[in-house]
DNA sequence: GTTGTATCTGATCGTTGTCAAGATTGGCTT
DNA sequence: AAGCCAATCTTGACAACGATCAGATACAAC
């Protein structure tokens, strides 16, 4: 902890102490989760005192933004590397959803600061839209069938596989499900099985629903 | 505000406080669901001091579980009655969908509650799932045909609508959606729309994966 | 009526987010 | 090269929060 502070020799000017604030954050949301963030945890682990962050967000609200935004480069990368992987053929929809769910499940803080952000604003942030996470699931759709052209059907299908694997990050947790999930032989097998049973993720069935 | 205060000539010993301090924290809840709860605005909205909470709950967060139990009744009570009104042949698990994001919706600042609650114990309130929503989900779907006999299948189907509705009632609120939603005919007409593609709630294709 | 116990208050501690005022620095102007 | 300016960081402070503890108060049981 106080890596900053001892690797650097403390300047007065902090190089680019948005950055290592961010930092810092990330490194204290992977290492203890439970609580939520303070500011001033943040501050201290930058090596900084506790109001220098206010030179460069306006807001607490502002940092965990930061963070967010930083997460959902995370989980976009991790999504179109699981997609790179996965064979070409069927199933690529329920891929991408095991991806979004691994990614919450192994950054539980980072996540929920995420989710905590788009809340606030309520709006996905449009880089999520435009060229992120979101836009590969239209592009999964396309793939596998969906007429491009029914912007409607195209939405509504995003918008649905979406909302459930978010509602799966959120429940796979819970300890009712572990004799269920120990049952159907582990965490992935239990994910797999439950997108499985909405239909959408099965190729074929969401050019028949739109 | 400050109702009680009033109402009462505050003898001493307050008649059932524990009772008191969660319908002021419902009330609260209701009245400005953006900040999050502090257990000091809800002693002072029943008229106490910070301290008296303590002695009928051992923490804040014990609170919050007292709040978020009595949501989870509301909640499987819209539910029983939105089953009730619907028609009795099909679609009936949409409407169990619709009715508990309409609920989410109506009571954003309780829900949060409720679902902090839950994922902070890691686990659903046993209440829910002995003769509550959850349960009332596992009824429907054997209700639409499914086997009740296969237990792993009932129970990953009730599961997967639970997840989903969680999901779409988190996402419901977002601005992006707003244009589909107007194209739809409103929000009701959007939920249905969602909870179609995803084809479990479509009865007969829950058989069918099942 | 006395005693005991549950309940409530008041004061206090440590922590947090946020702000204002002062110290310090790097860069731009001349 | 000297001097000023604006950006940056610190110090100190404030209000609000969760939590705890000693003491006041009221009810109940004997």
């Amino acid at each position: 902890m106080e890596q900053a502070a001892l690797t650097e020799p403390r300047p007065y000017h902090h190089g680019d102490l948005r950055r290592a604030l961010v930092e810092a954050g990330r490194r204290l949301l992977e290492a203890e989760g439970g609580a939520d963030l303070a500011l001033r945890a943040v501050a201290r682990e930058a090596g900084v005192s506790p109001a220098a962050p206010y030179h460069h967000f306006r807001d607490k609200s502002e940092l965990l933004d930061a963070l967010a935004f930083e997460g959902w480069d995370q989980l976009a990368e991790q999504m179109r590397a699981a997609l790179a992987e996965a064979a070409p053929g069927r199933d690529r929809l329920v891929t991408l959803g095991v991806a979004y769910v691994r990614f919450s499940r192994m950054n539980p803080a980072i996540y929920r600061v995420m989710f905590n952000c788009s809340q606030s604003h309520e709006t996905m942030p449009e880089k999520l839209r435009d060229e992120g996470a979101y836009r590969l699931v239209c592009d999964t759709l396309i793939e596998s069938g969906i007429d491009p052209r029914d912007e409607i059907g195209l939405e509504l299908a995003a918008v649905a596989i979406w909302c459930a694997a978010h509602g799966v990050a959120e429940m796979v947790g819970f300890k009712e499900f572990e004799p269920l999930q120990a049952r159907l032989g582990g965490e992935e097998a239990f994910l797999r099985a439950i997108f499985s049973q909405l239909d959408l993720f099965r190729p074929g069935s969401a050019v028949a629903a739109g």
